[in-house]
DNA sequence: CGTACAATTGCGAATATTCGCGGAGGGAAC
DNA sequence: GTTCCCTCCGCGAATATTCGCAATTGTACG
């Protein structure tokens, strides 16, 4: 993946200091893929070649990465996870607090809500990665007969 | 506030247990309005007459609440806060990153999705109350100067 | 390329949050 | 009202996350 670049010009951007601790929590986190928590991304930083670098450092390249919109924290349940952004590909998951099951929601629609708050106020909302908890349909209908 | 009996029922809805330690947290929140820390909270409840409660029997009871859809957890910029739901008056939050400043929402464009998504899906997304980040107006001109 | 300075890191300690376990007590059944 | 069971609480320990500070090191400038 040839990623170095985008983050490169991210963190310059943004007036950070490009260091080699921030290229690799990213690069991790590009490489690895979905949603990570920050043991998951220490350990696979962890298993590289180099120095190795503690988990406070870890979690300090992620604020500032998530400062940047280059990640995003996201709570599915769970513990808390992050993920790359990709703002060209948006992407955001309805999870059933019912039987736990989750799919992912058609974008469009809080593209529309998104929208819908610029029209409304002129304040941009950053709908890059969102997780919608509530009740599945089959979780709904057993509540119903209950 | 007559809000005991609220409390009462939706415990007994979940089938969860009637304790005074749910009631006292239930209560602190519900009187102290808007968003607490538990830390707030715990405070709150030490200065009452009555047993003092441990921190932990605090985060228990609101996590209980929270199933419950009775207490609702929100990140608005720093640590996470807890309020109280009122299902019939949901209101939201749009926090800037920039400037820290924060208004609310009209509850009828979040409502709105709410619609959408479960016409698309049939999940029903509890949207009672949220945090929206992003950037203001005026911080968005200002970034656009630059 | 060498210097200067502020941003960032590493480290350990402080704080925040969750867990495990034995005992207490809510509430259903007589 | 009494009994019984299972959930919940109090406590302390484990885990997760943030912070303070001295040492390091990007980066702008000459
Ligand atoms: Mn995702
Ligand atoms: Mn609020
Ligand atoms: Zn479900
Ligand atoms: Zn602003």
């Amino acid at each position: 993946m040839s990623c170095e670049g985008e983050t490169v010009a991210l963190l310059r951007s943004g007036g950070h200091r490009l260091t080699p601790q921030r290229q690799r929590v990213a690069s991790a986190l590009q490489h690895a893929g979905g949603h990570r928590t920050v043991e998951e991304l220490h350990a696979l930083i962890a298993h590289e070649q180099g120095a190795p670098m503690p988990l406070s450092t870890v979690y300090r390249a992620l604020t500032t990465l998530k400062e940047l919109r280059a990640v995003s924290e996201i709570d599915a349940g769970g513990r808390s996870a992050f993920a790359w952004v990709d703002r060209s590909r948006p992407h955001h998951h309805l999870v059933c607090r019912g039987c736990g099951t989750e799919r992912d929601l058609d974008p469009a629609l809080l593209q529309r809500l998104g929208d819908a708050i610029r029209a409304a106020t002129g304040f941009e909302a950053f709908l890059d990665h969102f997780a919608i908890t509530g009740q599945c349909e089959s979780c709904r209908q057993g509540a119903a007969r209950a």
